[in-house]
DNA sequence: ATACAATATGACCGCGCGGTCACATGACCG
DNA sequence: CGGTCATGTGACCGCGCGGTCATATTGTAT
């Protein structure tokens, strides 16, 4: 966490400290995101970045923890309905949702990939917290199975690795291929995508 | 590609810098990986290095190369085989003979990753070969629809990139998440996967 | 005005990097 | 033997890095 310093600070200098942060770890794996373009960036001196954070990880965590923030706050009204609909109605919105976060802010989203692509990285921060996204997948799935939705015949940790895996994988083809903005296209695809999941995992007809 | 002083050494020679590279560029991402520790391990001096390679991207392309060649040893059965049976065919022996090799020859696989991750390093590598795998899979995929394999409904493009994505998924789930042996689960794995894919792409019955 | 704490600063440290270069070594030849 | 040439060598260069620290500046309470 940010020191108490950092907090002090007026928010349109945080702002402007993280904006410049956030460009950076956006576009450069963690280990070559520069402490010293960040600084020069945001327009402080490089004594007062260590004023403000332990180092260089301690504010990767920070804007992480922004994210995940972010994140939720657009995942939220698919999970209050997760009750209501099946899987698949589920996984849509989910990877709707999501896609419309990656979509309107990339760069948040980019900081999910730094911290997987860095082994040490991810240790050090992930360890803390231990919820993995397949875990998070992992009840539904179960349920899933359970009511009939997906064959039973499929491993669960295949399935919930599918599941997650194509979830990235969505945001990384849609982002380069089809389009930046939110719109029917992007609900189209996802259609797509959906229905080639259901089609893959549901019981024989 | 190396020089001819490189070539001039004796195979035994050779080897111990390409194993010694081999070992280096697998454990970390190409701006990482460091010509120091490389001709610390290979026991040679930082000087003959540059006596055999113009620089660090010339051994890694090297190195890429041998890959290839190793790659293509494994596949080779697998597209011969192509006309006789049905794209999913061609793609589960695709998958298992690509695993095999993964699994064999990880460090060799893990040079792909390498690439792949480093935007500077592929733009200046593959832009030579312009050959991605996604065009690789075009013709078949396109023959697939023609016969009525394939649901002719979904974009081919998505479809490539699906059945490209998820090879690449599927290496890295095996090797993180199930074993590292060719065996019996291996093929269990790939014929789960193939079954999933076969469902969500065919068209309904 | 004074004192004191909080904050801001950038020169500086040690490091490892990719790459270079002047020189050492030794095999082969006339 | 001397001469030549391919090959081997590691000290060295300039760089940018993450991080530190002595010092300067500012804010505030007296």
């Amino acid at each position: 966490m940010p020191k108490e310093t950092f907090f002090n600070l007026p928010e349109e200098k945080q702002n402007l400290i993280c904006e410049a942060a956030l460009e950076e770890f956006a576009t450069h794996p963690f280990r070559h995101a520069s402490v010293n373009r960040i600084v020069r960036r945001a327009g402080i001196a490089k004594g007062s970045f260590y004023q403000y954070f332990e180092d260089k990880t301690d504010l990767f965590r920070y804007l992480l923890q922004k994210a995940g923030e972010v994140k939720m706050r657009y995942l939220a009204p698919a999970l209050q309905n997760a009750a209501h609909g099946d899987f698949f109605t589920l996984l849509h919105d989910l990877y709707l949702y999501g896609l419309q976060m990656a979509v309107e802010h990339p760069r948040y989203a980019a900081l999910g990939k730094r911290l997987i692509e860095d082994r040490t990285l991810y240790a050090q921060i992930w360890s803390e917290s231990a919820a993995t996204a397949q875990d998070f997948f992992r009840p539904f799935i179960e349920k899933a199975m359970a009511r009939g939705e997906i064959r039973s015949d499929l491993d669960p940790a295949l399935v919930s690795w599918l599941v997650t895996t194509l979830s990235g994988q969505l945001n990384e083809y849609y982002l380069e291929h089809v389009a930046s903005q939110y719109d029917a296209r992007m609900m189209k695809t996802v259609e797509q995508f959906i229905a080639f999941l259901r089609h893959g995992l549901q019981p024989h007809s």
